[in-house]
DNA sequence: ATGACTTGCGCGGCAAGA
């Protein structure tokens, strides 16, 4: 079975590309980031009628993450941790699968540029929250996926230039140190269990030619609980959707668990 | 080069993205 993440920039904009994807790729489950609409304005026709179900957890403007499933999905909206943070970034599904029942998160981490504002503090925040969170599930030893956003480079090699990045968000020393101490909780990345190579990139900037000069970054992952790692046959960038037209900044990333 | 796009909001240019 199949598990992606895409962060499609907008679900309105993106209706025909995501269908095409669904018809194209099928996959089982499908975790999308920057819906940018409110549950209402969701294409949840369209998609149901491909025969999937939706979760959605949506926002006037901004945000928004949603899980589909060929599955039925029971729903859990929001990361614990702070009843004050409004934004829709997080959402936690369980389903059925052919490997079983599995947990699947869609979440879209927060952006935290510029690093001296108060964007930066939030964003650790939300991270120490994740990590906290991320430690409860763990104990349940399911079949666990954490898909989205990360808006994480985590190692040089997962950015064009790193001198570029050096002060940025995305790859702060403290960011990345974050990202490691999830990890480390006992999860594997799923691309980086499967290749060693760099370069390899789930974004491309609209501005100044990045996708013609391949100036990209890493920054969308999967990231799997022991028990679902041992599942992990294979891990595909679904780079060629980068290329249609009006394409979003973000491809999808995919894995298939057997 | 304080740039370059794209989107939402809502109808005038910002804010946000990464």
């Amino acid at each position: 079975m199949q598990i992606a993440t895409w962060n499609v920039n907008s679900i309105r904009q993106r209706t025909d590309h995501l269908l095409r994807y669904l018809d194209e790729v099928a996959p089982d489950i499908l975790c999308l980031q920057e819906l940018k609409c409110t549950d209402d304005a969701f294409p949840r026709e369209a998609i149901e009628a491909k025969g999937y179900h939706a979760a959605v957890h949506g926002q006037k403007g901004f945000n928004g993450v949603a899980i589909l499933s060929k599955t039925p999905i029971e729903t859990k909206c929001g990361l614990p941790g702070d009843p004050g943070d409004e934004h829709a970034r997080f959402i936690e599904g369980v389903m059925d699968s052919d490997i079983g029942r599995l947990r699947v998160v869609s979440l879209y981490l927060p952006n935290g540029n510029p690093p001296d504002t108060e964007k930066y503090p939030y964003k650790l925040a939300w991270m120490d929250r994740l990590i906290a969170h991320a430690q409860e599930l763990l104990r349940c030893e399911e079949k666990l996926v954490l898909a989205g956003d990360y808006n994480v480079i985590p190692t040089p090699g997962d950015c064009f230039d790193p001198a570029v990045w050096a002060g940025d968000a995305l790859f702060l020393p403290q960011t990345r140190t974050k990202f490691q101490t999830l990890l480390n909780l006992g999860f594997t990345n799923a691309l980086r269990a499967v290749t060693d190579q760099i370069g390899l990139y789930t974004f491309w900037d609209y501005q100044a030619g990045a996708w013609q000069r391949n100036k990209g970054i890493c920054i969308d992952h999967l990231l799997l609980s022991p028990q679902a790692a041992d599942h992990l046959q294979e891990v595909v960038i679904d780079k060629e959707r980068r290329a249609e037209e009006k394409p979003s900044d973000h491809v999808p990333v995919r894995i298939r668990l057997t």
